[in-house]
DNA sequence: ACGCCTTTGAAGAGC
DNA sequence: GCTCTTCAAAGGCGT
């Protein structure tokens, strides 16, 4: 039903997947609302983004190898996207934003990849946005307000200059080619000094690429609430330098002649063998001998369209990801956020932070994620046309939750199975979806916030992220559902299967399906340093000024009020 | 070092 | 057509 983008609904296929908040129904609209919120929880952000940032730079810092490149990369497009992020929900000032799909270079799927999608992403565009003046509502780009920057006060960034899904338009080559900057986005490249739009430099056109400590250090650096301490990259940077504007000029050999190919700054004369027959750049057939993964090993269907012999085969084949779907795409985005937000390292518990944030998006939010994970699944199968899923299967040697719905009783899973993160989740989402402002969700009450420790959040709840949505049917009461499967019943599919077999439906301690548990199951625990009220959607004004002492009543709060058992 | 955890969505296989 | 499985990202944690 939503051919919600409607002009821009192309090709949009995609019917089913829009299914999935088919159901979201009305609630979600209330987001657009906390704009001004969200401009104020910049600044509560930036105090847990700089308290966060210490000890991510020390992460990013222990994997100089090659391997970790992408990650270190990743890494920053993530302190990017914090940045960024701070505008993120203020999307629907981005209703027709025009989705940049245009194949690239590099190749995202490759597992010993390139660079990072999202770093690349960020390459000319970002950084020269951040110039832009602070607060958002000012749109005022003539005034560089340094003070602002060397606060760490994250920049709100208006939203014409750029879209907050930006960092997920992972397969654009456009930033690599300075000439040719976006054509949307050139006028955005902004003097860092005057703030007035100019022809970018070439050096300039990548300010992504980690600046040279000296760069960094004689300007006062717009990233510099980011940045780890005074000129030091944000993300690690290879022993062979990454210091030249163009990363490819300085990196080892490998990574050089493997971007070299795929960030020609013009693009004009790309090695022939990098472009795939549809005129794309190949990336799995650009490096097979330069970069292949560790593992190295080509798909069959790779040795298909790869021109290189299919000698050593097994070697060779790079690991095709799998296209990112919706919810990755907004999980890359916005994973960084929730970590700053909430100090949380989980991955697990941030997922489930996620998950909740996902379905309280607006529609018009999730339907840019949806538009750009089939736009990526385009792109994928034009890079890999003979590529499947079924590739990778096995790829991963491990296997897991084989829960056969029958074969064991709930209680006798893996306890893993029963693990929740949900309960600090929950206690971070409470104050803002428990506000009126907020998603008015009858999942969240009051109680909750008041005692954001309190198991307020029960356990079936718990088993369905939903659950902060207003909707009280849909996915919810699949959740409820025995793992048996009332759940995969759903024609809408989203969910259905996957979700409702992986869940932790963990039918706790003797209470039926669809009562309410007051038990939440937490073996692992978030430790209540992690949390925040604010992790799950921006918070309202009101809790503004409860943020801080929140957290440091959470920094303060014994983690064993939430594993307090009921039975 | 490896696998699990967690999330949603997509895709494939099997029935 | 429906159900189930696997994988995609990510990083702490357990073995």
């Amino acid at each position: 039903m939503p051919q919600l983008n409607g002009g821009g609904g192309d090709d949009l296929g995609a019917n089913d997947e829009m299914i999935s908040f088919k159901d979201e129904g009305e609630q979600e609209e209330k987001i657009s609302e906390n704009v001004s919120a969200e401009r104020d929880l910049d600044d509560v952000k930036s105090s847990l983004v700089n308290e966060s940032e210490s000890s991510s730079d020390s992460e990013v810092r222990k994997e100089p190898d090659s391997e970790s490149y992408e990650k270190a990369r990743d890494y920053f497009s993530e302190a990017l996207r914090r940045q960024q992020d701070g505008g993120f929900f203020k999307s629907p000032h981005y209703p027709g934003y025009p989705f940049l799909m245009i194949p690239d270079l590099t190749n995202p799927y490759l597992s010993n990849g390139s660079l990072s999608p999202s770093a690349r992403t960020y390459l000319q565009m970002k950084w020269p946005l951040l110039d832009v003046p602070g607060s958002a509502g000012l749109k005022d780009s003539r005034s560089p307000t340094p003070g602002h920057l060397s606060n760490k006060v994250p920049v709100v960034q208006h939203a014409h200059h750029v879209h907050p899904l930006t960092p997920l338009i992972t397969y654009s080559n456009e930033h690599f080619s300075p000439g040719t900057p976006p054509s949307h986005l050139s006028p955005e490249i902004l003097d860092p000094k005057t703030g007035i739009p100019r022809t970018p430099h070439p050096s300039e056109l990548s300010p992504y690429y980690p600046l040279s400590p000296g760069a960094v250090g004689s300007i006062a650096h717009p990233l510099g609430w980011l940045m780890p301490q005074q000129g030091q990259p944000m993300y690690s940077i290879p022993p062979g330098g990454f210091r030249h504007p163009y990363p490819a000029l300085a990196m080892n050999a490998s990574m050089s002649s493997l971007v070299s190919s795929r960030f020609s700054p013009h693009m004009v004369t790309p090695p022939p063998h990098s472009l795939h027959q549809t005129g794309i750049p190949h990336p799995a057939i650009v490096s097979p001998a330069i970069k292949q993964e560790p593992s190295g090993d080509m798909s069959p269907t790779m040795h298909a369209k790869s021109p290189v012999p299919p000698k050593k085969e097994e070697d060779k084949k790079p690991h095709i990801k799998k296209p990112l779907n919706a919810f990755m795409l907004y999980m890359k985005e916005m994973r960084a956020k929730v970590v700053a937000e909430c100090t949380l390292k989980e991955s697990a518990a941030i997922n489930q932070i996620l998950g909740r944030r996902w379905h309280s998006l607006s529609r018009e939010e999730q339907a840019k994620y949806y538009e750009l994970a089939r736009k990526e699944r385009q792109l994928h199968s034009q890079l890999y046309p003979g590529w499947s899923a079924r590739d990778n299967y096995g790829k991963r040697k491990k296997r897991k939750r084989d829960n056969k719905p029958d074969s064991k009783p709930e209680g006798e899973r893996s306890k893993k199975q029963c693990v929740q993160y949900l309960p600090s989740e929950k206690m971070c989402d409470s104050p803002a979806s428990s506000h009126g402002s907020m998603l008015d969700s009858p999942a969240t009450p009051s109680a909750a916030l008041a005692s954001p420790a309190a198991p307020a959040a029960t356990h079936s709840e718990q088993a369905q992220p939903l659950s902060l949505t207003t909707k009280p049917e849909g996915r919810m009461h699949h959740h409820f559902s025995l793992p048996g499967k009332a759940s995969g019943s759903t024609s809408s599919s989203t969910s259905s299967s996957s979700s409702s077999s992986s869940q932790p439906i963990s039918i706790p301690v003797g209470t039926s399906a669809g009562s309410q548990p007051t038990t939440p199951i937490l073996t692992r625990p978030i430790p209540f340093t992690s949390l925040h009220p604010s992790m799950l959607s921006p918070p309202s004004p009101f809790h503004q000024a409860a943020l801080h002492s929140h957290h440091a009543l959470f920094q303060s709060q014994p983690l064993s009020l939430v594993t307090k058992q009921t039975e």
